[in-house]
DNA sequence: AATCTTATTTCGCATTATGAAACGTTCAAG
DNA sequence: CTTGAACGTTTCATAATGCGAAATAAGATT
């Protein structure tokens, strides 16, 4: 397990150069869309030659397609399979999707369910609200600092002060709306709230116009991993809301509970 | 240095080894779940060092990550963002989202939008019923030919003769359960029937066990490429119900029609 | 302690990817 | 009907890059 790396670790690039251009170049159109060659070429900074024969083995496996219309290039749906797979392989995600589903049945709101690497938060499933117009967006994969995320409160409560701190660390502190902690103390006085309310609450200090409750999901003894949320635009989500959401949150924290430490 | 390459052979290879080949360890993996580098090796049909050379480079991209329990290689959720960057700037799926949650409410079975691409249909979205324990498994991205599934022959019904002809010629016939339609004649019956009653069935053609009713939706003037359906397990799939799910269907389908023409 | 298994690193070699430049379209302006 | 600008595509000499047999390291099993 104790692993040397070298003493002087000079280099630390990708092993293989064309893997950092091809995924390059798909990350790019599944943000931009139809991209013509020249602009692609342009964006991802490579030669115009590099990148058709990149996005031509793209296209040769399936990831892209070129639009026979303007001559564009585009991802198609073969990335979503490959990702829909492993999705389906991840127990967790096929276990909470029902209470998920129900979640949002019950507040009419849309709802996550989170995991933390490192120190960061990221979506692993989200059930969608219907009916409303104005909604968060986000997407699975999406990823976020735990520091300023309720989800991320949530679990941070359920840990001691040295992993905190060792978390908080290793962030890059950064003010993305007015409300957003910014220092640590306050931050410590936010876990403390947390732990005495049973809930943990974003006050749109991720994104202003978005507020956000969540609970920590013990999952198999582990309660620092996963956890639910409920994202809601500030104009729905008033005290009373609050109040109520919180505790559906803490009832399907319960159902979740029981059901998963029945093997 | 000299190209003695077979001259009969026409080149039809990736344009780039290795692309295959990360892509090749990346599906092994979405489908497979952890695995150690010497069965993936194996299974990749890889020298074990270029595995390791490959996997270590999807891992420093961040798509697969190293289990430090066990030392295994697994997918990570990177893709899933990726894929979901994808989805979330196709703008069908975000019209169409709602439309789908409404008819999944309906109806209380798992519906899904499908598009045509030449004789196969794609899952391109879907929505999930909840509450049922019994559930048809399905992803996004999943294929499946067009002559044995109901959105299928709710697209081909659309389709001139001709038409219907060319893609049932490029298709492989394969019979998958014991309802298969395998024979052209057959299918044609089949759209005639889908013609006059204003809906596509699929009576376990495709998966045993399994029945679905699907129309296909005008987008643009063009009803021969989006579909939407409900799967549903026979066991919950009586005439009465199906009766009902396809007034629902064609009520989806008329107001998705009218929403699409107010551009 | 010995043995097996599995992951990791090395390194000389040639296959493979590279990119400047030339090529062939398309399309709109002159 | 030109001209030329803009774009995707192809070519090809060059060397950098990825290759993989074999050696090594680190656990696990006996």
């Amino acid at each position: 397990m104790r692993q040397h790396r070298g003493a002087i670790m000079a280099e630390n690039k990708n092993p293989i150069q064309v893997a950092g251009r091809l995924f390059g170049a798909l990350e790019y159109l599944a943000d931009h869309g139809q991209t013509g060659l020249t602009e692609l070429a342009a964006n991802i900074h490579l030669n115009k030659s590099t990148t058709h024969r990149v996005v031509a083995s793209l296209e040769y496996m399936g990831y892209v397609r070129q639009n026979p219309e303007n001559g564009k290039y585009e991802p198609t749906f073969k990335l979503a399979g490959l990702a829909n797979r492993i999705m389906e392989r991840m127990d967790i995600i096929q276990t909470i999707r029902p209470h998920l589903q129900k979640l949002m049945e019950m507040c009419g709101e849309t709802v996550h369910l989170v995991k933390r690497e490192g120190a960061e938060v990221v979506y692993i499933d989200k059930v969608e609200s219907y009916g409303n117009n104005v909604r968060m967006v986000s997407y699975v994969g999406k990823r976020m600092p735990f520091y300023r995320s309720a989800v991320g409160k949530a679990l941070a409560a359920n840990m001691s002060e040295e992993e905190v701190r060792g978390l908080w660390n290793c962030s890059v502190i950064e003010r993305t709306t007015p409300y957003t902690i910014t220092n640590y103390e306050d931050f410590l006085e936010a876990l403390d709230d947390v732990r005495h309310k049973g809930y943990a609450l974003d006050n749109e200090e991720n994104e202003q116009g978005v507020r956000c409750i969540a609970v920590a999901l013990d999952v198999s003894g582990d309660n620092k991993t996963y956890a639910c949320s409920i994202s809601v635009p500030v104009s729905r989500m008033d005290n009373d809301r609050i109040k109520k959401f919180s505790g559906y949150l803490n009832e399907v924290r319960v159902e979740i509970n029981t059901e998963m430490s029945r093997g």
